[in-house]
DNA sequence: ACTACGTCCTGCTTGC
DNA sequence: TGCAAGCAGGACGTAG
């Protein structure tokens, strides 16, 4: 599923290939893509249609691309989603959900098999959108404030994985890379915010910074010139996780067995030993 | 105000 | 062999 790092290279794929086009011809082949786009699919279309893209902007895992008519193409990957930019006469992908042609030899295709993401036109233009105004800054983002995020995970009873996942305090982290700088930094998911220690909330703050860097340094040099690619293939996946998905396997640091337990209709992975679980127990 | 949890989706994997 | 349950999870709506 496309993390942070993976909607950055969307976003720079954009940049190159749809920033300055103009969009001739929409088609929306599913509606629930669509879903946030209350007007509907017919009214998405046409909000599009003749527009000309002016640059590529993402927040945390959304994206969006203001158009000359001050309004913006928002989007966000969901799960599977993938933003494509096709040859036209390209095979349509099998969960091709949104066509948009451009005035050039290639279309911008929105295909998602799960479709949890989607698209809709906002009326906020160039500015953040106002849809996503909730939305933090991600810890890459140069405006992203470590005291103020310090000062928000240590006012907040809830276990820091938990904090980790929630996109008002700081966005761009999923179930995967909340597991992993928990690992990084030594410490349990169910540890409550009010009890880490400002070191410790740094710690993991430099964990979560760590892995997303980390990926985008070998995702973004993974995509070819007329493919915009996002997937869960990223080969970051497969060479580099200590935690995630590892069940039963040793923790590179100590050797010790890798645990999954299910936590909110899925799964955190930990060291039990590396990341000991708080004293007292919530539930 | 803050916290927690169910829900939406499809397709691959697992198990009987 | 076939079918059904299980699993994956981002973000939102709502209940507590």
């Amino acid at each position: 599923m496309p993390e942070l790092p993976e909607v950055e290279v969307v976003r720079r794929g954009l940049v190159t290939h749809v920033v300055g086009r103009t969009f001739t011809r929409v088609d929306v082949l599913h509606p629930r893509p669509v879903r946030r786009h209350l007007a509907g699919p017919d009214d998405f279309a046409a909000a599009i249609t003749g527009r000309t893209v002016l640059a590529a902007c993402r927040r945390g895992k959304y994206l969006w691309l203001p158009l000359d008519s001050g309004e913006a193409i928002l989007g966000h990957l969901g799960m599977s989603g993938q933003l494509l930019v096709q040859p036209v006469g390209a095979v349509d992908e099998r969960h091709l959900r949104v066509r948009m042609v451009l005035d050039a030899p290639y279309e911008l295709r929105f295909v998602d098999q799960r479709m949890f993401g989607g698209l809709a036109v906002s009326r906020s233009g160039g500015a953040l959108p106002h849809e996503i105004v909730h939305i933090a800054c991600d810890p890459l983002d140069p405006d992203f404030d470590d005291a103020v995020f310090v000062v928000r995970v240590r006012a907040k009873v809830s276990g820091i994985k938990r904090i980790l996942l929630d996109q008002t305090v700081v966005s761009g982290v999923g179930n995967i890379y909340a597991d992993e700088a928990l690992w990084l930094a030594h410490l349990h998911g169910d540890r409550p915010g009010n009890r880490l220690t400002r070191s410790q909330v740094h710690e993991v703050l430099d964990g979560v910074r760590q892995v997303m860097t980390s990926a985008l340094d070998q995702g973004g040099t993974s995509f070819d010139a007329l493919y915009v690619n996002v997937n869960g293939e990223s080969g970051y996946f497969d060479r580099s996780l200590e935690a995630y998905g590892r069940a039963g396997k040793p923790c590179a640091r100590c050797s010790t067995p890798i645990v999954r337990v299910a936590f909110m209709n899925r799964s955190s992975f930990f060291c039990p030993r590396c990341q000991s679980r708080p004293r007292l127990r919530s539930r």
